[in-house]
This record gives C-alpha cells, structure tokens and sequence, in this order.
RNA sequence: GCCGGGGUGGCGAAAUCGGUAGACGCAAGGGACUUAAAAUCCCUUGGGGAGCAAUCCCCGUGCAGGUUCGAGUCCUGCCCUCGGCACCA
C-alpha cells in the first residue's frame, strides 16, 4: 500500500482559506440569488483580549449551520462586523491610556485575523464596524426618524447613574442594582434629562409576537418575563380635598379589604393631601427617600417605613375613610405610583400594616393566616359579593364601580422606556440641536454624520455632562431653523442602538447614499436564521425587534419582526464558572488551533456538549477528535486507490451509512451538533471494522462533515480527484428502506423485566414472534408454564409476556 | 418570593411516541507491535453477587410515592443546582 502523506492541519488550512479568498466561494450574488438565506451571528464586541472560546463556539455553531444550508443549495450570505462603539471599549482605553480611536482597529484586526483562520464562512465584502461614520451616520438617521416620529422624546426622569462610569446606564444594564460592568458598584439615583425611545408603546405587541416567532422557548421566556404584563384595574379613591387617587390593583376583587392607601413619596398629589401638622414630618421622610438610591431603595432594607399623611381617602367599595400614608415601598415608576393597601392578603402591606398597627381585613375566606395571596377562596366582608368566588367577583367588582365612573380595566407592564442618553465620549453623537428659540432640533439628514470629534481629553467627569460639550468649536453651532447660536447635544446614544440594526446594513453596506437598498433587503431580509447568547435576551434582541417595528410602521422596512428564527446557544464556562477578565480564566483559542489545526478545535467545542446547553471547556476529550480525523484521513485515501466504480457496499454498511446520512441531515438542521459528530463516528468505526473503504462509503461522508470540518473536507474531496470545491457538492440524500432494511433485535420482556433478544427479519408480525419467544430457554424459565395472559408487541422493537 | 432550565458511570454526555439505560468520546486497567517510548491496534470498564466455565441473578437515571404490561421519560409532593425577574401592587 502506498504511504498516504501525513494530515497536517496548518498546512491546508493555510491552502484552503486562500483558496476560497481567492475563488470567492463565500461571497454569494447579492442581487440574483436563487435561494438567498441570511445566516446571522450576533456580531462581537472586538476586546483587546481577543477572540475567546465562547466566541468561537458561538461562531462555529453558526457557521457549521450556514455550511450546511450551503450544501442544501441555498445561496448563504454569513457576514460579519464589529460592535467597537460603547462604554466597554472607553473603560479599556481609559484604563491603558490609548485613544479608542486608535485601540478599536487594532483590536479589530486581531479579530479579523481570528476569524480568517477558524475557517468561518464570512462574506468579508461586507465587513462592518459601528463606529465608521459611514456607518452611524445612519445609526444618527433612525434616531432622527424617531424623533420625527415623535418615538425618542426628552424626559426628566430618575436614572440609573453609575459613579464608576460617571454616566447614566439602562435599566437593562443594571444587575440587582449593580452595575454590569462594575459588578461592585451600586448604582445611584439621579434626576436628569434624559433621551428615551418610546419602547413601551410597543409593548403589547412586543408580547403578543412572541408566540408567532420561531424562538428558544428559553429565550421567549426572558422576554415575557421582562415585559411584565399585568391584567387588572384602575380604581378611583375620592378624598375630602376633591383630589383623587388612581390605583392599580392586579386584585380589584379585594378593594373591601383595602383599609389604607400608600402613595410614593414622589407622588404629585403628597402636596395636596398633608394635612398641616404632618408637613415637617411628610418632608422629612420625603427628604430622607431622595438621598436613598434606587439601590438600597429597591433591593436593600426591606424594613417597611412610612408616614401618615394626616388625611383620608374614601374607599369606593366600602364608603369607609381609610388612612393616607407614603412610603418607599411604593414606586413611582410603576403603575400609578399609588397603591390600595389590602394588607390581609398582600405580604408587604402586611409588614406595614403590622408595622404601623392598621387594621386588617380577610375579605377571602382560606385556612392560611394573612397574608394569603390565593386566587382560589370565597368571598366575605364583601357587601353583595359574598360567597362568589373571587375569581369571578373581578370582573364584577370592577363593573359595578366602573357605573359611578370609579374603575376601569387596565393592563400595565413592568417594560420601562428605553433610555438612551449616555454622558460619554465613544459613541455616535445624538443628532440634535439646542437653541434657544426653537428647542430641541434634529440636525437635517444632509449634515449627517454628525462625526465624532477626535478629542484627546475624553475622560468622563461627574458633572453629568458629556466630555464633548468641552470641545467649544463643536458643541456651538447655528441652529439650522432659525440660524441663531444653538449649541449641540453632547450625549452619545447607547450602544445597544448601534446593534439594534446592524442586520439591516449587511446586505448593503457599499451604499452611502441610504441605509439600506430597498431591493437588498426585500431579497434578503428578515434574516432567515439567527444564532447567538441569551445574555441579549432581553437587550439586543428586544431593542431590534422594536427598532424594526417602528422603521416598519414609519415606512422604512417591509417586515415587523426582525428574526422569525432565533435559536440560543450555550455558554462555555471554564472550572465551573462564566470566563472573565477578573477571574483570569478566559481561554484563548489561538493555541489551540495552532496545536490541533481549526478543524479539530471547531469538531472539539461542538463535542463538549450540547449546542444549546453550552459546556466546562477542559482539553482532555480533544485528543478524540483528532483521532476521528486521523481515520477519515486514512479512508480517504485508501479511497483514493479505489477504482472509480468501486464494488457495492455491505449490507451493513450501506443500512449504517443511510442511517448516518439521515440522523446527520436532522441533527445539523436541529443544531444538535454533537450528537451529529458521534453519529459520523460510529459510522467511521463500522467501516473500519468491516474493511470497507472506497468511494462510496467516504465520499458522501466527506460532504457530512464539510460543515463541521471544512478544510479537511476540501483536501480530501481533492484527493479524491474532485476540481471544484466541496461547497458545490450537494448534501447527501438517503433512502428510508435502505436505512431500515435488514434484520432487528427484538427484546423479550417477561412481565416488563427484559429475559431475552431475538433477531427477526423487519416487519416479523406478533404471532411469529411469540412463537419464537416461548421457544427460547430463558424466556421460558422465567414463564415456567403458567399460562401468558397477555402479549404486548411494539414491531420491530419489543415483546412483553405478561404471565 | 415568582418564572424557566437541569440533576443519568471516574468525567463530558446519549436515549423520536413511555419500550434493551449508559450510544459516542475522554480517562483508567490489561494485551499486541517496539531495544524502548510515542503513535497505532485489540480487549475490559455502573454497582453487587453466584459459578471451573460459557453464563446467570439482583440492584441502579436526585429523594418519597403513584399511574402502567413496562417509567430516565408521565402524575403528585419534596431536595439540590444553574439562569432570569424581584417591595412591579
């Protein structure tokens, strides 16, 4: 036998990857494909650690998935870009002393490095970075369309301040009152003026999508989860200065227990509704909440605190005067910022209650002592709604107040709008004008971008002005209605607005003219298949849906939902623990594939687990993978030796291969990519053992690898005589009968316990099988001549004599 | 507290509809080849027990029950763990 060359990953890796530069085999016809399919990763934030693994399984799975359609016969555009705007990156800059302006691009040459050589299948026509004016320059567009729109509106508004990146941070960038990126940093309440996108507007639809989309269920959960609907109603209480209080009660059928109301300290009706003599001590106690943060406030003291406003309101169900008090348990950012206090059936009014000594009221008949919360029990104390359950006594109640004009239904979500104003340098300016006559002004789109200014001093201050408003030259400008001095919006919008449609600028990025070809994105868009984290669940994810929702409504995209197919992947931890900076245990690929070539490093992280579910990178099981490419290696080229018209297959090898082609081609489909992997080992093994090699058992096996494997794939293709590349080969079919045929083990239970095996021709019918069944010695042993009193036949799979 | 994942050998994990638990891989042990090692190949490998042996029996998927001819899978009640939300009315 002829020595076959050694398989050496560096070497045809290097060959292949110029190989397909050079042919251009990932750059598909934009504008004529027959089957276009849009295969998006979530695209990295280019760090200057570099790729990590949890990148690259994230890449690869994508990739293998694009492959796969590829060689399906769709025409797949896989691009890629670079999130480089944002906080994250600014932090770094600051922390090392180098300009991001200079660090981004180094950083992302790095990362275009990495990417060419773990083989992903990137259109790289279509690279993009959100921080190239070219790019934000649209970025600056839609918030103009928005603000046009009236969607992006100024707000006074208590923020999320974090003292670490002296600036305001979203509600999603908050982590148990903590900040995300400085996870020892409690973040302050502070009021300010602040740019919001009018997200939830949105909100029920938002919601209501979300069973029509082909999402992880996982993924639809957070989502729900974060928008929080709330079905109740709105309930009136009238008080004895005329002015009234608006509640919301998720539980308006027990408004006959609410015995004293709450009010947030910064509710505007506090004023109105102190009676004189509680005036020093209602102050004091406001005064008191505000030096609080949301922090402390929130998720710190759970101690109940409070005071008696001195007034009363009358509860419209009972007629009854009930004690006014405020306290901070009370949010003003939620539902009306008032609240009617049942305390015999809510656990916080409760405490207070108990607190405070108020008196409470079951108007819910249960066994449990207050507070108990069931939605099962009757009602008493109620008037004329005793006795019915309280289930249906809601809708009641709330029809007899709504007569007298006291309740209505109400839906409420805990979604809060998007805040996108950060007082920061590195980002897209927010694209407006101050003057003193008009307000705020959009700048006009022809004078986008409006560019970053490169300033050297960018470190943020705790003033709560940006570090632009110092650059005097830029931040005065005439205002372009009025001509007169205006001076421009310093804030730099949110990095999350970057990402929010860098989907849509893909397809288009050689247009400067426009944000995205109309054409393109009838052809290409919604994206057909999104992979990533489900760390952006309730980030990225939501803020493109609703991006794209009002470019929609606007006029501007022809499809409301971004991503019908979503699927999130897992996270790969290291020692049992997330991989960060700080813990120092952050894996690096570079010396992996330097060691064991891409190939076996992309196999190696699809193997560690299931796609979905993520894994603990060790490097022990990487040797197996390496071996299982050794023997492809080697079947193929015995193959090569192998006449073109080699002999049949077994049987058995032909059934296995049928079998391979079938789990692989769902597997694939299914992203269950590990599961895929043993089934081409399990095949590769039979062959092994049945010595039967040849074109026939390794050339279709070779295209159910390309995606997995690709380099390795297109070397041993060539080997095999093959001039045009893999990736043009179509995706093996298979055959059901072929997969099926031949004969079963049939398992023989006795009384549900397994007493034997049987081997069967498919199809073998109940009667025949039984006969054979009595007939085997341990099968009766165990029926020892009582009399079968019941069979059960599952074909081809199973028999249980029931004795 | 609420909402979701998950708990299977020494380890990573498999197991369409309820139908052979542990596929595939790692590690480990034994053997072959070799002067030797590496590589490669072959065998063994959930626990316990019986037997000279081929082989056979019992137990086993977090815990306790239940449904079923049959449960890792379904139901009830717990425990642990990971993730999300959280004074959200």
């Amino acid at each position: 036998m002829t020595q076959a060359p050694n398989y050496d990953p560096q070497a045809i890796e290097k060959k292949w990857q110029e190989r397909w530069a050079r042919d251009r085999v990932n750059e598909p016809d934009l504008d004529h494909p027959r089957r276009p399919f849009y295969n998006l990763m979530m695209f990295p934030y280019p760090s200057a650690e570099g790729l990590h693994v949890g990148n690259m399984f994230a890449f690869t799975g994508t990739d293998i998935y694009g492959r796969f359609k590829r060689l399906q016969g769709h025409d797949v555009f896989e691009p890629i870009g670079f999130d480089a705007f944002g906080i994250h990156s600014e932090n770094y800059a600051l922390s090392v002393g180098t300009h991001p302006a200079k660090l981004i691009p180094e950083n992302i040459e790095t990362f275009r490095r990495q990417l060419k050589r773990f083989g992903g299948m990137y259109d790289w026509r279509h690279e993009l970075s959100t921080t190239d004016p070219r790019y934000y320059k649209w970025t600056q567009w839609i918030f103009l369309q928005l603000f046009k729109a009236g969607l992006a509106f100024r707000k006074q508004a208590a923020v999320n301040w974090c003292p670490k990146d002296m600036s305001v941070v979203a509600n999603e960038q908050v982590i148990n009152g903590y900040c995300e990126r400085h996870p020892d940093t409690r973040v302050e309440q502070r009021f300010l003026e602040q740019w919001f996108f009018a997200i939830t507007k949105y909100a029920e639809r938002l919601l209501r999508n979300l069973d029509r989309l082909d999402w992880s269920d996982s993924t639809r959960m957070l989502q729900r989860n974060w928008i929080g609907r709330s079905e109740g109603a709105e309930l009136v209480f009238d008080t004895p200065s005329g002015a009234r209080i608006t509640v919301f009660t998720t539980r308006p059928d027990t408004v006959f227990g609410a015995t004293y109301m709450v009010l947030a300290p910064e509710h505007p009706l506090v004023d109105t509704l102190t009676a004189e003599e509680r005036r020093p001590a209602v102050n004091a106690y406001r005064r008191e909440v505000q030096a609080k943060d949301i922090v402390s406030r929130r998720v710190g003291e759970r101690t109940k605190t409070g005071v008696f406003l001195g007034s009363y309101a009358r509860n419209p169900a009972t007629g009854e005067a009930i004690p006014l008090w405020i306290a901070d348990y009370v949010l003003m950012e939620y539902g009306t910022g008032a609240i009617m206090a049942v305390p015999a059936h809510d656990k916080r009014d409760f405490e207070f209650a108990t607190a405070f000594q108020l008196s409470i009221r079951r108007v819910v008949q249960s066994d449990e002592p207050p507070p108990s919360v069931t939605e099962d029990g009757v009602m008493v104390n109620s008037g004329q709604f005793d006795g019915l359950p309280c289930r249906g006594a809601q809708k009641k109640i709330v029809a007899w107040l709504r007569e007298r004009g006291l309740a209505t239904s109400q839906v409420q979500y805990r979604l809060h709008d998007w805040c996108i104003s950060r007082q920061r340098y590195w980002g897209p300016p927010i694209p407006i004008i101050y003057c003193d006559r008009c307000g705020p002004v959009g700048v006009p789109e022809r004078d986008l971008p409006v560019v970053l200014p490169l300033i050297e001093d960018f470190r943020p201050d705790a003033s709560g002005v940006s570090p632009l408003a110092r650059h005097q030259e830029w931040y005065f400008v005439k205002c372009p209605q009025c001509g007169a001095r205006g001076r421009r919006e310093t804030d730099v919008s949110d990095t999350f607005l970057d990402s929010a449609w860098y989907f849509l600028r893909y397809p288009s990025t050689e247009f400067d003219d426009r944000p995205w070809d109309t054409k393109r994105t009838k052809t290409w868009l919604p994206v057909t298949s999104y992979i990533g984290g489900n760390e952006h669940a309730v980030l990225h994810l939501l803020y493109s849906r609703f991006v794209t929702m009002a470019l929609q409504e606007l006029g501007h995209v022809h499809f409301e939902e971004p991503f019908p197919k979503f699927r999130a992947h897992g996270l790969i931890i290291k020692d049992g623990a997330k991989m960060s900076k700080s813990r120092g245990n952050v894996v690096i690929p570079d010396a992996y594939i330097q060691k064991w070539g891409a190939d076996t490093f992309r196999m190696y992280l699809m193997f560690l687990g299931p796609f979905h579910e993520g894994g603990d990178f060790r490097e022990e099981g990487i040797t197996g993978i390496r071996r299982f490419l050794d023997k492809v290696w080697q079947l193929a080229h015995e193959a090569t030796l192998t006449p073109a018209a080699s002999p049949a297959l077994p049987a058995t090898v032909e059934r296995k291969l049928h079998q391979t082609i079938r789990k692989v081609t769902a597997d694939t489909e299914s992203l269950d990519y590990n599961t895929a992997i043993a089934a081409m080992m399990e095949y590769v093994n039979l062959v092994r053992e049945q010595g039967a090699g040849g074109r026939q058992a390794v050339e279709p096996l070779l295209v159910l690898l390309a995606p997995y494997a690709p380099h390795l794939s297109e070397e041993l293709w060539e080997a095999l005589g093959h001039d045009r590349s893999i990736f043009h080969a179509p995706w093996p079919s298979y055959d059901e009968r072929l997969a099926a045929a031949g004969d079963v083990e049939i398992v023989v239970q006795v009384n549900g316990k397994v007493r034997g095996r049987l081997t069967v021709s498919r199809g073998a019918t109940e009667a025949q099988v039984v006969a054979l069944a009595l007939k085997d010695e341990s099968v009766r042993k165990f029926v020892d001549g009582q009399p079968v009193r019941k069979t059960v036949y599952v074909q081809d799979r199973l028999l249980n004599l029931v004795v």
